[in-house]
DNA sequence: TCTATTTACGAACGCTGTTCGTGTCAAGGT
DNA sequence: ACCTTGACACGAACAGCGTTCGTAAATAGA
């Protein structure tokens, strides 16, 4: 089957026959790369080396080939990146939906979301860039919105929500893995811990950061995921049901 | 001055002398190149063919020169993008903090980030990997923190509210320029208008996605900016003066 | 057994950011 | 007026990137 048809088949997918697949052909010649293989050693690398590692001949390498061996299996490297992030989705439990803890449970979806980007740093990138017709990530826009309208969200406001969710999501990971890149990559001097931040923030002039100055604290402040946690809150508490 | 000199002093600025450059020496040889030169003609460049267009080489040409006289002025791309982003950040316009009015000021603020970020297709992808420590950005938040406390919002929730705030504008315009990019560059065929993306919603297996399917229409949803808004008006309609 | 089809892959193309060494010009000291 | 100095401009090159082409090999079907 072609890769082409394989990535088509993601979009569109066949509308209802199940399509049993025989039994699995026996090996071919020495080591027949098959896809799920490619994105299981690019997650590897990633979870390793970062997004950033992630090339076309690195990925050959460890599976020990020329890159041109790759596109025999994956379009290009977008098409790639967009079955990294199906198994990503895919590893997401979705809850049966209960309208007497949709918060929580919507919390706790995003909070999957978020701990699977950071799983793979960098990754969350890619995800901005996918189509929303992906079969993978329509089963999770499904799950939460099954989950908000059950919780008495009205259906506009539940779709937006989603988006906009999703997007910080992505957007709060992808902000992390550039952080921790840069700590690595960089010469290790421009990068700033929190209280060297700290220290940066109140020895600004104070004539034109008055603010930024007075509350260095709170600028810098925030364990683990209380930026995260309070950007969810903020979010999911302005969603009213009626 | 040293391109690295010029970078340290971006995020370390002196404290108070204000040092009064001297009048400017005249032309030395045939165009020398400043800094400020660099900055116009790269955003020219993003403007016209947008962030993915902009590398070394590129820029040198429209400067009719070759990629290593850049390096003269600017430390490395990533160093680019800083002076970039300080440039976007040095036109916004941040309004005299009105208790009365403090939610519409953010709003007009984030709106104004927002359509820089859209003139400059794809530069806010440079926005979200920049330090916290840039000037020009601190001037921002500065006044975006200033507007928030003179609403009475508390100090730590206006610290993180704009952090999130601005995680999601980027994000947004990142989206939109991504979607942008790929209408141009693709084949034209994989990039969907609203119309055929809500008849795939419709065409979807409705036994496994029931929600979608039903609520394809408010999925689909939005024009213009109505997204962006309802966002914005959920994380600010969250923060509550007392 | 012979052929057709699929798969693997070395080599190459054009592109990227970046660096080295050299060339060229203007200013400063003698 | 000459020479030195320092800063800048820039051609050429390097390593790496995604991707394609042509070819070799190995299985599947007749």
């Amino acid at each position: 089957m072609n890769p082409r048809e394989r990535r088509a088949a993601r979009h569109q997918p066949p509308n209802a026959e199940a399509d049993a697949d025989a039994d699995p052909k026996p090996r071919r010649r020495k080591a027949p790369i098959t896809v799920e293989q490619v994105v299981d050693t690019a997650l590897d690398v990633i979870a390793m080396e970062g997004y950033e590692a992630l090339t076309m001949r690195r990925l050959a390498g460890v599976l020990d080939t020329g890159p041109a061996s790759l596109y025999a299996h994956v379009v290009n490297k977008a098409d790639l990146d967009e079955l990294l992030i199906g198994r990503l989705c895919a590893e997401l439990v979705l809850p049966e939906p209960d309208p007497a803890a949709w918060r929580e449970q919507i919390r706790g979806v995003c909070a999957q979301i978020r701990d699977q980007y950071l799983k793979y740093p960098g990754i969350s990138r890619a995800a901005l860039a996918m189509a929303p017709t992906n079969v993978e990530t329509l089963r999770v826009s499904e799950g939460m919105l099954a989950i908000l309208l059950s919780g008495g969200v009205a259906p506009q406001s539940a779709a937006w929500a989603i988006d906009a969710l999703l997007l910080y999501v992505a957007a709060y990971c992808l902000e992390a893995s550039i952080v921790r890149q840069r700590s690595a990559h960089d010469d290790a001097v421009w990068v700033v811990d929190r209280t060297e931040l700290l220290r940066r923030f109140t020895a600004l002039p104070a004539g034109t950061f008055p603010h930024t100055t007075r509350h260095a604290a709170e600028l810098t402040a925030g364990e683990g995921h209380d930026r995260f946690d309070f950007t969810l809150t903020l979010m999911i508490g302005g969603l009213t049901p009626p």
